[in-house]
DNA sequence: AATAAAAACGAGCGCTCGCTCTATTAATCA
DNA sequence: TGATTAATAGAGCGAGCGCTCGTTTTTATT
């Protein structure tokens, strides 16, 4: 139920043709973004052809390792479906782990700038919604970027392992903090903030880690960001009612 | 409908004491199950050293699986792990995807027996309950097994990968159709059971893959358990007054 | 057209992998 | 105790790994 709206949430809007039109990760522009950030690793000087290449080894790690795992995936392998030459790879890369090191930047990149746009939401019923929006549209935009980063974790050195972890953490962080600073002016009525933030980022993550599930269910992108906004609701035990209330007074 | 009074409910109780106190598969048992399950692939002849020797070998897996992944985890590592020789490890295995098919086998078995545990309730909010506290209290039992197969079920070829599949798949249908059976009586309010369905399949998932994430909130299984079935009375929007005049019912 | 720079190529290096196989030790039983 | 079977040991095999580097091909500049 789209409730609010939408030019005062943030500029990049509150539905999803909204979020993409503004969303700078996508297309040509976010392989040369990954270029710009990963000039240490990369020895090929020319942005368009880099990009070029990038695009075709991100896009056959995706699909190969999806399959078969990163560990498994050899770069033979990862030279045949793209192909370019083992030689063209390591133009672009330095070692195998820096595909997995850009994964983790991107996704690193994309969240935090999700959190701070939730948080900058006053209200904070429309942080919440606005918070699972934009992590449900940017993980719907870079799934197979979230997806690979999800189970690829391990294949990272314990330090970056963490900082993966901590995406996950500053996100349920960021609900938590919502929930209780809607809990201080007793506009939400729930005992366990920590367990509803959780809960929300077990949603958001199973829309982008099992797309199948879903797809098999005919659930689109909206619908499941209703369902879930509904559900948050009657966590916080606002029904319909109290809903409409706070609407009118936000106007 | 016949309603059931509690000690009904299944001969493996309904605390976490009860169910581990005739639970099957733990310690010594469990290892001479999977000996007995898997003669095949098993040369050893002696049922107390290959036992103990799977004992050994499981063990090392989900320690050195848990930090690299299992495919990283070679068998030289594995051997020096456990202590036994490459050859005392093939003398329990054919092949090293073995030790994941057997995980498979396990957590197949038992979460089978839960559903089936779980439908066995006449009574559809005692059976969500049930269901509930079944499928958190064995993957508790055998934390490492279900975060194995849940990390580890693309290591495993196309037809294994759907077992692996299929067993999440049962337990959201498990949940869906008891639900669904407690909307047709009007006893549940809610629009979208699958979604409900989903929702606790993740939070019993997220209880066995984040361990630590648990314990840094110093949450006990019976505090997780109970926060879970508030949680899916509120989506089925129970609250404790209509679920008490339900549990008068019952006796 | 000549030259310099960038990109693409792929055989080959050193190494580790899963797995095998024979020699040896331990256990079991007549 | 000797015979037979089961368990263990670990060097060795071929395959495949990540990665390198001398060379060739393409592109850009003069």
């Amino acid at each position: 139920m789209g409730l609010v709206s939408s030019q005062d949430h943030s500029f990049l809007g509150s539905t999803f043709d909204d979020y993409r039109a503004n969303f700078p990760y996508q297309g040509d522009q976010l392989f040369r973004v990954l270029f710009e950030r990963n000039q240490d690793r990369i020895k090929s000087k020319k942005i368009d052809i880099a990009a070029n290449n990038l695009q075709k080894i991100f896009e056959s790690t995706f699909t190969l390792s999806a399959k078969m795992g990163f560990h498994e995936m050899s770069l033979r392998g990862l030279s045949k479906d793209t192909g370019i030459s083992m030689g063209g790879l390591y133009s672009c890369l330095s070692k195998k782990e820096d595909i997995a090191l850009m994964v983790l930047d991107i996704v690193e990149l994309v969240t935090t700038e999700n959190n701070q746009l939730a948080r900058a939401e006053a209200n904070e019923l429309i942080s919440l919604e606005m918070g699972i929006k934009y992590h449900l549209y940017a993980s719907t935009l870079l799934q197979p970027w979230f997806f690979f980063l999800y189970f690829e974790t391990r294949s990272l050195n314990p330090e970056n392992q963490q900082r993966s972890k901590n995406i996950e953490m500053n996100i349920i962080a960021m609900f938590e903090e919502t929930i209780k600073r809607g809990l201080n002016k007793t506009q939400f009525d729930v005992h366990n903030p920590y367990f509803v933030a959780h809960i929300i980022l077990l949603a958001i993550q199973d829309w982008y880690l099992k797309p199948w599930k879903n797809k098999q269910e005919d659930l689109s992108l909206e619908t499941y960001s209703d369902y879930l906004f509904i559900m948050v609701k009657k966590l916080l035990r606002l029904d319909e009612g109290s809903l409409s209330i706070m609407q009118k007074n936000l106007s």
